[in-house]
Parts: C-alpha cells; sequence; structure tokens
DNA sequence: CGAATAATTGACGGGGTTCAACTCCTGTGG
DNA sequence: CCACAGGAGTTGAACCCCGTCAATTATTCG
C-alpha cells in the first residue's frame, strides 16, 4: 500500500467528475489541503470493510471498483461498479460504520478526504457543500433507476443495460465507447445483476450469436451500439455524438 | 390543498424522525423560520410530478407517500414507500429537476423546506449540515438494503421483509407493531417488490394458512413476528422489547 | 505440468408470470 | 333500498424464464 502525501485535484485528469467539479481553482485549493494522501490498491484488496469505523470518503483517481452488502445470512450483492471520479464511502456518513465494503477490482488508487476536515471546509465554502449534497443526491438518483432495472427488466435488459452503462462511463471519461477490457468477473456480473453466473455467460453467448458485441475473455467489442442500447432501454449519455440510428435494429 | 403557514418542529411529534432530531432547541428556533408552510393532500394527490423543477425538500408530518421512478418505455417502479418524519425529494437535489413523483397513498400533510434557504441556514448551522448529510446517507444505505432483497431473497422473503419494515416503522412512531392498516394497494406492494399482484395475494393467503398474519382487506394483524421476522431475515428495529423467540417457528 | 479457479454448456425443474374467470368491496343514482 | 358499474383483489391453469445441478473446457498460477 504506497503512500503519496501531495494531492493536485487541479492536476487531476477525472476532476471534473469528482468533488471539484463545480468548484472556483481558489475552493480547489482549500481542497487540496484536505485531501491527504493517495494510497494504491491491487485487484482483491479492500478499502474498507464492513464494520469498519467511518473515517471519510475515498475519491477514486484510477481503477475501479465494487461495493457490496452483506445479509445477515451470509449472502452479499454488489450495489454497484465505481470508476475514476467517483466518491466511494457515502452510505457511512449515517451511522459512523460502513455497512458495505469497498474492494478493487484492477490496481486502483484512491484519494481520501477525512470527514471532520471536508465537514469544516464545506462549512466554509458553499460550493463544497453544494457539491456534496449534489453527489449524494446523484447517488440516491442512479439508485433508483437500478431498482427499476432490477424490478421490472428480464435478464437480457439488465446485461444490455450493464454493457451500455460501462460503454457510456469509460466513453465519458475519454476511452473507447465501443472496447474496452472489463475489471470485474462474470461471478461480480451476476451478482451486481441479480441473476447468476450460468445466466449471465449464456447471455453474453447470445449477444454473441445474435451481432451485438464481440467477446473475448474479459475483452468486449460492442457491434451494435444501438441494438443493444434498445435492449438496454436506457438513453445513455456519451460524451460525443450518439451514432446515427439508421442502422438500428427493430 | 390547504396552507398553514406556521410550523413548529418543536411541537412535532415526529422531529424526532425528522430533521430537527440532533439540533438544539435554538437552532431548531432557526429551522423553523425556513419551513415556510403545512399542505394537505388526499389519496391520490401527487405531491410534485416528474420533471418539475426541484424547489426543496418536503417532511412528512402525518399520512403515507409511495415514490415512483418511470422507465422510458413507460413501466414504473415504486422505490420507496414513506411514513411520518421522513424526507422527499433527496433524489432531485442534483440536476434541479424530481426525476420521480411522490403520490399520498392516504390524507396527509407534509411541511416544505426551501431548498435555497436550506442550504444558507446549513451554511450557518454545523449540526443541520450533518443532520441533511446523515439523511442523504440513511436513504442511500436503505436503498442498498433493499438491493440486496432484490437481487437475492425470494418473492416470499420480501413481502415478509415488507411487513416487517412497515411494522416497525409504525412501532417506532408509537403504533401497534402488530395491528395496522396498509396505506398501501396490492398493486404498489407488488410494484415495490418486483412480483405480480397475483404472485402478491397468493403469498398473502399462505401466510394466513401459516398462522403468520391476519388479514382483512388491507388491516394487517401479525400473529407470529418472530416467525415473519425470520422469514424476512432481517433484524428490525423495535421501540419496546423485542418478543422473546421461546414461541418462535422452526 | 498439475491444481485451482473461472467460464461455458447442457438437461431439468420450479418459482413466479401470464392469461383468464370470478368474487368482493365501494360508490352512485334511480 | 336495490341495481349496477367498476375497480380491487382472489383463485385457477398453463407456460416459461431463469435457477439448480452437473459435466466439461479454458485460464491462471505455483
Amino acid at each position: 500500500m504506497t503512500v503519496t502525501s501531495y494531492v493536485r485535484c487541479s492536476n487531476c485528469a477525472v476532476s471534473k467528475f469528482c468533488l471539484p467539479h463545480t468548484l472556483s481553482s481558489e475552493d480547489i485549493g482549500q481542497l487540496e489541503g484536505v485531501v491527504q494522501q493517495k494510497r494504491v490498491l491491487h485487484a482483491g484488496e479492500t478499502l474498507y470493510h464492513t464494520g469498519d469505523h467511518f473515517e471519510g470518503l475515498f475519491a477514486i483517481s484510477s481503477g475501479s471498483f465494487k461495493s457490496v452488502v452483506i445479509a445477515t445470512n451470509g449472502d452479499s450483492q454488489i450495489t454497484e461498479f465505481s470508476f475514476p471520479g467517483e466518491i466511494l464511502g457515502f452510505d457511512a456518513y449515517h451511522g459512523k460504520t460502513h455497512n458495505s465494503f469497498a474492494e478493487a477490482l484492477e490496481t486502483s488508487s484512491v484519494c481520501f478526504l477525512p470527514q471532520a476536515q471536508l465537514d469544516l471546509l464545506s462549512q466554509k465554502v458553499p460550493a463544497l457543500q453544494q457539491q456534496l449534497y449534489n453527489l449524494f443526491s446523484a447517488e440516491i438518483q442512479s439508485n433508483n433507476e437500478f431498482l427499476l432495472m432490477m424490478g421490472k427488466r428480464s435478464a437480457e435488459d439488465r446485461l444490455a443495460a450493464l454493457l451500455i452503462n460501462i460503454s457510456s462511463r469509460y466513453s465519458q471519461r475519454g476511452y473507447s465507447a465501443t472496447h474496452f477490457r472489463l475489471s470485474m468477473s462474470r461471478t461480480d456480473i451476476a451478482n451486481y445483476l441479480g441473476l447468476t453466473i450460468e445466466t449471465v455467460s449464456r447471455l453474453i453467448r447470445r449477444f454473441q450469436k445474435e451481432g451485438l458485441i464481440e467477446v473475448s475473455q474479459r475483452d468486449i467489442t460492442i457491434i451494435d451500439l444501438v441494438g443493444l442500447s434498445e435492449l438496454a432501454g436506457t438513453h445513455c449519455t456519451y460524451e460525443e455524438h450518439v451514432p446515427d440510428a439508421s442502422s438500428g435494429t427493430a
């Protein structure tokens, strides 16, 4: 676990998805005084465990994570996959104890935002308080949309929606929307979507047969972005232009 | 729609579930200056619609609500049922537009908390800022637990968990934990749990046959609280003592 | 290379949906 | 008071998506 003491939000590639997004450069300067360290985790290492005392939030600067809640009977549910610029730990602000754990899916690095100092600073800087409210709120909103998926959509729809969601998040961060490497296992995908590995495996196969995607292990190439989006039923937000619908399937 | 201009949080029966909970009486005094009006809605009336501009939060002072998100293909998902003391509108803080709608399930009243004034006050009063963070966070946490249910538990478990959840919330508010009247229809319950009406109806019947509950229309009497809790798999939080397990089913 | 884990594929069964008919409430108007 | 309409809820029968169980293949790692 490597520690670097200096953090410069102003230089960070993903600051526009992160806390600094709506802040002035002056405010960012103050925030940089609060962000204490950058930590590197390797695949499988956990950022915090269930039951850990809540000390502050983590901002992902590279890599990806899964957040997992565990039921009293032992079974677990991945509640979200997180990418650079996104914040981990919001669910623990209340209660002061983490009720989920966060695990790195690949080599990843995070910035640590101590709660006490963050609270103090957000008391002084309205824009920061606002941005914290915004991020909290966005988390609730995306959670609601996910609930809709889990409650109403078929296995096929859910997998399509996940692929489109990941694609769009990579795209927003400047990577290809149509070719990427999944950082999570089939098991993780199945757990997240409330399905079994077998079902996920069969669906991936079917998507290939139908010419929607090309798959080699965890490498995904989306062939028919429009077709997949229609299955997903979500209007994804891509940075660049949305491909025209002329080649869309029925 | 009736409007009363004076709101006294200090006298409110549900303040301990609401924003004032952790505030000093002095801070509550300031909060009362922000809470502008009390509105009464009848069953079926909506507090806000999808797409409405976000103006502020609503605190439920009596009655109950459902929050509903709508997919682009038209189908909808109830994301939560809300009771007195709970806050509505958190999901819209980000984006400034409601992406869900809230509908009264029975005659209900709400207090309105204008965002602009709430932001200003929370900037001055640390305890209020903290409490807002807490409520945001609690919302995310309960959302995560609900996701676990939707992803991993059977129809039977989900219905049991809902009944236990409602029972415990009534109990916390000083009502009977074992006898209450559901304010939501079977259709609402089914939608919330990601099931069909028929399944819910059959399960209710089965619970009756098994001696877990007694049902007459929307009147519920829980006969075997322990047995139902075991099905639900959740450790519910009751105000008073938890009934001893000696009469529990296997 | 061999063990262990991850992923695929097939056969089968069941929990829950779908479709359909029926009953029960509730309100309304003659 | 009753008739009637209409929504809400119940019940039954058939189907099917997806989970379960099991065997096989691929991949990673010591």
